[in-house]
DNA sequence: TATAAGATTAACCTTATTTTAATCTTAGCA
DNA sequence: TGCTAAGATTAAAATAAGGTTAATCTTATA
């Protein structure tokens, strides 16, 4: 399983030592840092280098952070980096604004690295999934929003516990892949907790009981695979 | 949709000059206008007239801008005013220190009325914006009402304490968005303070009490979330 | 400065979710 | 064809995550 370390990183602050405080954090832990100094450089940096995040700050002269925002989710025709706002606690009047401009995270000053890494990194880790996996089959279709943590299924909303929703989830990154369970294990359950064999099967069990029989199949002594055709 | 105009602006400047020349200009586009001529006076008519937004100079004899402007953020305990910095060209020194101090934007003389008047509409504008969210479902209606720090439900208004009303304005949002308690940490209360894991509980209890169950949703191990159907 | 309102904590309660364990089924092969 | 290992099923047990309440601390307000 590769790692989120390696992905580009923007950061749009038009303080100096901001700007260098945290691109030196940030590249300490191995991620491309690049950074501008204002919401018109980002912008066209973004343009140039497509990073995976953006870091930006709310209060800027000029162009906002808030409009930046705007902008890069607006006008740029890419795909859509996750943008984390940065913030003093006192705008929060923003915060709310920012939302709505489409950020996906915050963090209020005063920053605390080991906070901001640990926050980066779980950005990363769903980037791919960041919005959700749309399947549109013959009989039916499934829709994953990650965001709000949700199925649909043929138009039917359905809520699912955690872990079933997570197990769903990486079965139809896939479709057709066979997972087995050690991989199941390893990226649902992380690799240091231990659970009994069967575990997988319940939850297994409980999807089909949900979703229908035919949307998971197993494969004997290999995995199981989220079927093609739903 | 209605414009920005009409919004209440003070201007604080110590230069009666300019204090004429900004009130005139802007005043011509349909905004009231109230003047005070040093910081005190400042602070004691912001209290009073509440205005929108406040034009601050920097440099003032006595209470400078930049105390004017943390007094009235910290010691004034009203819906913060946008606040605009007015700093000439040489001290750019001051502008580090002014968004600090809690400043939204600044201008640097001279001043060009059309470049500031562009300028505080837009501020304006988000302020608006940011004035309230509006919900309506089928079975009941939500409004939240930043500036008045006001809730309304199916007509009844309602007044929340602070911490209850961030953290529902922050729910609704993104209504169907889960946010997960780190998320609504660093953002209600700011990523600096410590609170207790159970704080976030009892303040969802208190708008379950008051709102009614079915406005926040519980998903155990990820978050919560504003039920898009009330 | 007294008072009230709000925020937070702590202790305990409740429940949904997760896991286990025991038992049953079935596919695939000798 | 029947044996066997892998998986399915079920219910019950364990756990983690929240919910609730009251007491206490803090902060605004008159």
């Amino acid at each position: 399983m590769e790692n989120s370390k390696g992905n580009t990183i923007l950061i749009i602050d038009d303080e100096p030592d901001i700007l260098e405080f945290l691109s030196y954090n940030i590249r300490k832990e191995g991620y491309k840092v690049f950074t501008a100094s204002n919401g018109e450089e980002g912008v066209r940096l973004t343009q140039q280098i497509m990073p995976s995040l953006i870091i930006l700050d709310v209060m800027m002269p000029k162009i906002d952070g808030i409009e930046t925002c705007q902008i890069i989710r607006r006008d740029l025709n890419l795909t859509q980096p996750i943008i984390v706002f940065l913030t003093s606690r006192a705008e929060d009047y923003a915060q709310i604004a920012g939302f709505e401009a489409g950020a996906d995270d915050y963090i209020s000053k005063p920053i605390r690295p080991r906070l901001l890494l640990s926050k980066i990194e779980s950005l990363l880790r769903r980037l791919d999934k960041s919005h959700g996996i749309t399947i549109e089959s013959q009989p039916s279709s499934l829709k994953i929003d990650r965001e709000k943590f949700l199925i649909e299924v043929d138009g039917k909303q359905l809520i699912l516990p955690k872990k079933e929703f997570e197990l769903l989830e990486l079965l139809a990154s896939r479709p057709g892949k066979v997972f087995n369970r050690e991989q199941i294990l390893s990226i649902v359950w992380g690799n240091d907790t231990i659970v009994g064999e069967r575990t997988i099967d319940v939850h297994i069990r409980k999807l089909r009981e949900k979703l229908g029989d035919s949307v998971i199949r197993t494969i004997k002594g290999v995995g199981y695979t989220f079927s093609e055709e739903l």
